[in-house]
DNA sequence: ATGGTTTTTACTGCGTC
DNA sequence: GACGCGGTAAAAACCAT
């Protein structure tokens, strides 16, 4: 212990600082040093060690229990609400008690009712859930398909995958949003409008990871069988962000028909050929695109492009005449 | 988990404007 | 000196097993 004498005082009158800012920082009307501790504990200065409010509250309950049977007894709360659950957690639930309020067993009609009872409330219940699950999951898929310019027939697949999704029981313990990620991701490669991850995790709400591996999932789970992203799916968009010329564009498409047909793409990432073969193109005609800059837009590193393009040229039969 | 392949990161050097 | 490019080694990511 410090020589100093704490001084312990009452004071229920403090400062506050920084009102309505996220952080509440509360400092001693003594000494304006720093507060420390919460509502539910005494809350001290850090310098003076003056007490302020020391009032604490106790949230828990006012009686005791000295076992599992006699807390469920005394207890009058339940669970805390929740917003994972579509009804926040405040659905009735019908229990198992084969006795009445009094005690007594129920007749066998009485139990025949009860079942019925239980067994409706379940299903009006899980209902509403897939119904709402849904109408949040393709409200997301519109909005992420018109961020990335995907035009409806992808929407319309995109849903699909999603319903079958749903209905397969995929959905356990995967956020709405992942699954619909993927659901589009899906739908934009089966309708050879293929967007990458990172494209579709710039619009969404969860990361990539989440969406590549709720895709892999229902890839597998449904057997989707998603074919393969082809390079010149990329190039469009890529050239005219660049906004590059026509025929760089056209000529980066030979290219990518070349190498497809040689099949020196394959097990390369489409998106890197797609840009590689545009920087090929451009350094045939006009010179006008940078590695930096498509690297930039494509989202592939530079060296990626290097590698790509030197293959490009041999695959398309250019020598190093540039 | 593992191992093979591809991609990225980080850095260095060269020629040009 | 900044820029565009090439090359390399090592780390990281990816993918099938």
């Amino acid at each position: 212990m410090t020589s100093r004498e704490q001084p312990v005082r009452r004071h229920s009158e403090t400062q506050r600082t920084k009102e309505n800012s996220g952080t509440e920082t509360e400092t001693c009307p003594e000494c304006s040093g720093d507060i420390v501790g919460t509502d539910t504990e005494e809350r001290t200065c850090t310098e003076c060690g003056l007490v302020i409010d020391g009032q604490p509250i106790d949230t828990g309950p006012e009686w005791r229990a000295f076992n599992a049977a006699e807390r469920d007894s005394k207890a009058r709360t339940g669970a805390p609400m929740t917003n994972t659950l579509h009804d926040k957690g405040l659905s009735t639930t019908i229990g198992f008690d084969t006795t009445d309020v009094y005690g007594k067993a129920f007749d066998s009609r009485k139990r025949r009712q009860l079942h019925r009872l239980r067994r409706w409330n379940r299903r009006a219940q899980t209902e509403h859930a897939r119904d709402r699950n849904l109408l949040q999951a393709l409200g997301e898929i519109d909005r992420m398909a018109s961020a990335l310019g995907l035009p409806e027939p992808v929407r319309e697949t995109a849903s699909v995958i999603y319903r079958r999704a749903l209905s397969a029981d995929l959905l356990r313990g995967r956020s709405i949003e992942g699954m619909a990620s993927a659901a589009l991701y899906a739908a934009a490669r089966h309708e050879r409008v293929s967007r990458s991850i990172d494209e579709v995790t710039t619009v969404s709400r969860v990361d990539a990871l989440e969406i590549k591996r709720a895709y892999r999932y229902i890839d597998r789970e449904l057997g989707l069988g998603t074919p393969p992203a082809h390079p010149s799916e990329y190039v469009g968009r890529f050239a005219s962000e660049l906004d590059c010329a026509e025929e760089t564009e056209r000529l980066a498409r030979e290219f990518i028909e070349t190498v497809v047909e040689e099949g020196v793409h394959s097990g390369k990432s489409p998106v890197g050929i797609a840009a590689s073969a545009l920087y090929a193109a451009s350094q045939v005609r006009d010179r006008q695109l940078t590695q930096a800059a498509i690297s930039e837009t494509a989202d592939v590193s530079e060296v990626t492009i290097r590698l790509r393009y030197r293959e490009i040229f041999s695959a398309v039969g250019i020598g190093n005449d540039r």
